[in-house]
This record gives structure tokens, sequence and C-alpha cells, in this order.
DNA sequence: GCGACAG
DNA sequence: ATCTTGTCGC
């Protein structure tokens, strides 16, 4: 089980070995459900890296359907875990969780930017990030981390199956989020199933490629970082 | 053996 | 993710 490793120091196998055992503990807690009611606020989680290593992550409240921007905190920190591919939580979430730790109005669900079930061993961040916070989550990510789709017809709303390309799993969603732009890839994260995430996703649209939670936490993620600096 | 690889 | 100018298409 070997992974591609961009350029710096290479992953110690130990420890690559020691995350993916954790990920299939949490794993064992996922739930993959209905949300019991329509959310009234939805939440949107983003982080950026003011320098290689200090992190800076954003979480967003909006309220749902009206998409107003109700909330908006971050959490600054120093970041030890290099990023890794399928490992990403493990450098994120735990900053991301401080970051929610903030918040004065908790939200019905989080829309995470990056993969939920879509990922190697079900456990993207936004499943990840679910068990943790034992929060609704789905995730929405802009490129796709495993699996296999046709690609989607080129007007918005198109939608394509996310299959295991092994076991043939519907693993998520390709969404056209906006007329001939690159998709997005939509899966469950945690006590969420994919029409759920889907019909989210959608609802939030407002003719940007990006849905509104990961937009809004998008830019303000930008602004707080010029603000630390 | 050769690709592919979230943010 | 981050570093960066000009450029193509609607």
């Amino acid at each position: 089980m070997a992974y591609y490793r961009p350029p710096g120091p290479p992953p110690d196998p130990i420890l690559v070995s020691q995350l993916t055992a954790q990920q299939q503990e949490l794993r064992q807690r996922l739930r993959h459900e209905p949300l019991p009611q329509e959310p009234r606020l939805i939440g949107g989680c983003d982080s950026s890296f003011p320098t290689p290593d200090t992190i800076l992550s954003v979480f967003v409240v909006l309220e749902f359907p009206s998409l107003q921007l109700v909330e908006k905190v971050y959490n600054y920190g120093p970041v030890d875990m290099p990023y890794v591919p399928g490992f990403l939580s493990f450098r994120e979430a735990p900053n991301v969780i401080h970051a929610f730790a903030k918040l004065q109005h908790k939200p019905d669900v989080i829309m995470v930017d990056g993969h939920g079930i879509a990922h190697p061993r079900r456990m993207g961040i936004a499943a990840h990030l679910g068990v943790l916070l034992d929060m609704p989550t789905f995730g929405v990510a802009k490129q796709k981390l495993t699996g296999k789709f046709t690609e989607p017809a080129p007007e918005k709303g198109h939608i394509e199956p996310l299959t295991d390309a092994k076991t043939g799993e519907l693993i998520g969603q390709v969404i056209r989020s906006k007329d001939k732009v690159l998709p997005l890839f939509v899966s469950p994260g945690h006590r969420c199933d994919q029409a759920t995430a889907t019909r989210l996703t959608l609802a939030c649209l407002k003719g940007y490629k990006l849905p509104e939670p990961t937009r809004l936490a998008d830019h303000w993620a930008e602004e707080f970082k010029r603000e630390v600096r």
C-alpha cells in the first residue's frame, strides 16, 4: 500500500500504518442516513497556510435556505503533519475543530472542503470531521482522489456517479455546478447520505462554481490570512 | 510494470 | 495548499 509522495521529506511507513489504523477505528463509527430534519443552519470550512508550518482554518455558518452569512470564525496555529494523499485530515482536522469550537451558532450540517467517503478507505476529511465532531457532514471536492466516472454533460445540473473502480460501489457523485466549468465531487461524510449531500450542494449554488458555504469559507480564509501576516 | 494521488 | 502574468472564451 504505497502512496504518491509530493516533493519533500519521505513519509515514514510506520507513521502511515498507524494513521491507517486510526482511520479504521474512526470508520467503524461512520453512519450514513438522511438528516433528521431540514437544516436551518449550514456550515462551511476551509484551511489555508499563511506559512509552510502554520495553518489557518475558517468556519462559516449560513442560514438555510436563504444562504445569508450569520457567523464566521477562524483559528490559527502550527502544523506538524506533512501533506500525504489519503491522510489530509490528520494535517487539517485538529485546527478545523478548534475553529468549530469558537462558533456561537452551531450548524445542523457541515459542508467540508474535501472528500467524504470518496476516499481509498472511505475516510476523507469530511467523514473524519463528522465522526470527531459527531455532526452531520458531507464533502465537496474540486479534484478527484479515487474512483472512476464519466464526464457529466457541460450544462449546469448534470450528474454522473463516482464509483470504486474495483468494486463498482457508489462512493460519490460528480456534479456540474456551472456551465462549462470543471465538475465538483460530492460524497457523504457522517450522519448524512448521498441524496442529502447532493441536494444540499445544489441548493447552495448561487451562480458560481462553488456552493456558498465553501465559497465563503474560501473567501474568508484568504481575508483572515492577510490579517495574521 | 506503469499510472494516480483531496488540500 | 502555495508560488505567479498573461491570456483564452463567453
